[in-house]
DNA sequence: ATCGCTTCCCAAAGCGCTTTGGATTTGGCA
DNA sequence: TGCCAAATCCAAAGCGCTTTGGGAAGCGAT
């Protein structure tokens, strides 16, 4: 069923009908209604590419999902941000197009997505320090959103991040009021913003308590449980072990419980753990009482958030580009105690 | 750049240059060339819009994720599928198109990206027992590729799955062999068809062995960390407690060795474990040693064979549809040990 | 009646591409 | 030299929609 045929059947132009479905004011409202009747009847839904060439606008948004090559690495928040972005794209009648490439076919990607106007504007996932994408974007002209920033950029863009420093510092504060005195971080690669904002939040709390700042207890690297598990194992093995970790993930914070646990140590005793907490789907941090002490920020309410504040540019091209800042919540649970005395 | 401008550009007709850079054999390899440069430098390339709305074919993959509006959970092993799916589509010129969608909504969605011609085919993920989807795909004729299977259905479909059954078949039998002789199993929702068939495989093995099959020890439920958690937990506390699990995802896993060890009890002696691994690039099982004994399947692996298959089927609708059984291959970890000897 | 407004509707052009059905040129061969 | 097929190219229609630029009623006021 098209327009043509539709308005063949209702007896009216299609100039008509696609305006009473459109929600013109040039039809009387009778009309309107046996159109959208009409439509509802014979299960009508205009054809978004032949809507798109005639507007000149997509109705689409794109996701350009690096994967590293090298490690084949498909990051965890993925799958719920995603979800998040796409409740707001539907409700606002918007599709969303993945592209999967490898790191470096990204610019490229997006130039195609652009002159071929297969999208009305993209998201940037994973922004890293100095991101070359943003000024790209900017170049070709294609309207973009941040999920997170860019250090070391001065131009302004839309983006919505966590507030990944203060959150690292208020759990190293945490961990420096519970008597910590060596406090590990297990982070994710510092190329990445977030991770940078990270480790600057807890080094700067270490500085504010006149503790010093020790390289051999800063890891970082991608953040799965393996890597969590080595980090704080190669740690705690070390004479003058950490007595605390912070970790920049579930996944990793769970490693870090195995190596504790693996060496007969109890976590939220011998050994504290805070993490940061993307409030996962299918990772929630324990039921009603946290597992972990957590900084806690959704990730899916990122990614409906993020999507409307495109959406929103879009929009309106001449507003100025919006930020938001996200505070996570520090979430006590039971994996973080007062530090051991030492005897 | 378009059409129109390029083959001013050029001095050709749009039809020359369209045919030129689609590789019809009507125009001259001199042409050819010169029209395949100018598009080059003028960085042209075909807006997929108006190319579908000529052709009839959209040139993308639709791919709907249900995400349960209960519990809004988003499947974790939704990411690498979509990677490995992501790498077929851009090889092969397809675009991919993501709807999320309240498993109510379901239908009405397939519909709509029918009815507009947004794609020429979808894949649907987390097949129920006798899913009706498949039956309205076939009956609105969108082609479609099942990840996974739905028993109780008779008609033939593209599809691919683990071998499920086996696969659990194989676990379960595994840890018999060790001497196990009350085994739990914490298993993913049992209306989806994976879980269905994994319990199948787990209550033959047992059933061959003159095992009884225990309700009190059969859980299933949303694979979270949580659930694996809980559900070992309570098992573990009853009397008569099961000496091995089986787990259907590493995410439960991961809960239900929190039980365990909670409890003071090894894991690998005390009691086993034995998963089903996904080979998740975040969730790796261990590095070298695989932490659990766990039924291999690369789900990354899975995404870029059904979209081929899907594409294939697509280019050949007249060619029967396409069935493929991976096996799952079994690690032996160290999350499994002899049952212990009842003293 | 006539005029001047609304109100409601329509015909047709155009978005960027493919494809049909020729038109023109070229080259081989008698 | 003339003819025919092959090789090249082109104009125009059409895909399903929006939108411009009207036109025809309907109605109260003159």
């Amino acid at each position: 069923m098209n327009l043509k045929e539709l308005s063949k059947n209702l007896g009216l132009s299609q100039t008509t009908v696609s305006r009473a479905l459109n929600g013109y004011p040039e039809v009387s409202d009778a009309t309107r209604l046996r159109v959208q009747e009409a439509a509802k009847a014979h299960n009508y839904s205009p054809s978004n590419r032949a809507k798109g060439l005639a507007t000149g606008r997509a109705l689409a948004i794109g996701h350009v999902i690096p994967v590293s090559n090298r490690h084949e690495m498909v990051n965890p928040i993925f799958g719920d941000f995603i979800a998040g972005a796409g409740e707001t794209y539907s409700r606002r009648g918007y599709e969303m197009v993945l592209s999967v490439v490898d790191d470096e076919n990204e610019h490229k990607v997006y130039e195609s997505l652009s002159s071929r106007r297969a999208v009305d504007g993209v998201v940037v996932h994973g922004p890293r320090m100095g991101d070359s994408r943003i000024a790209h974007l900017q170049k070709i002209g294609l309207p973009f959103a941040v999920h997170g920033r860019a250090s070391g950029l001065d131009s302004t863009y839309t983006w919505l991040d966590v507030n990944n420093r203060r959150a690292f510092e208020r759990a190293t504060n945490f961990l420096i009021d519970l008597g910590h005195r060596r406090i590990a971080i297990i982070n994710g690669l510092e190329v990445m913003d977030f991770a940078y904002r990270r480790r600057e939040g807890y080094k700067s709390a270490l500085g504010a308590n006149d503790l010093p700042i020790d390289p051999k207890i800063m890891r970082s690297g991608e953040m799965t449980e393996v890597f969590g598990y080595e980090s704080a194992r190669d740690m705690l093995d070390d004479d003058d072990a950490p007595t605390a970790f912070v970790c920049s993930s579930l996944v990793c914070a769970l490693g870090a419980r195995r190596a504790i646990e693996e060496r007969g140590l109890v976590m939220g005793k011998d050994v504290s753990i805070v993490t940061h907490d993307d409030a996962l789907s299918y990772l929630q941090n324990g039921r009603d009482v946290p597992i972990f002490t957590a900084t806690r920020s959704s990730v899916r309410e990122a990614g409906r958030r993020l999507a409307q504040m495109l959406l929103d540019q879009i929009a309106n091209p001449q507003s100025p580009p919006q930020q938001e800042l996200l505070e996570a919540e520090l979430m006590v649970g039971s994996s973080t105690g007062p530090a051991p005395r030492k005897d």
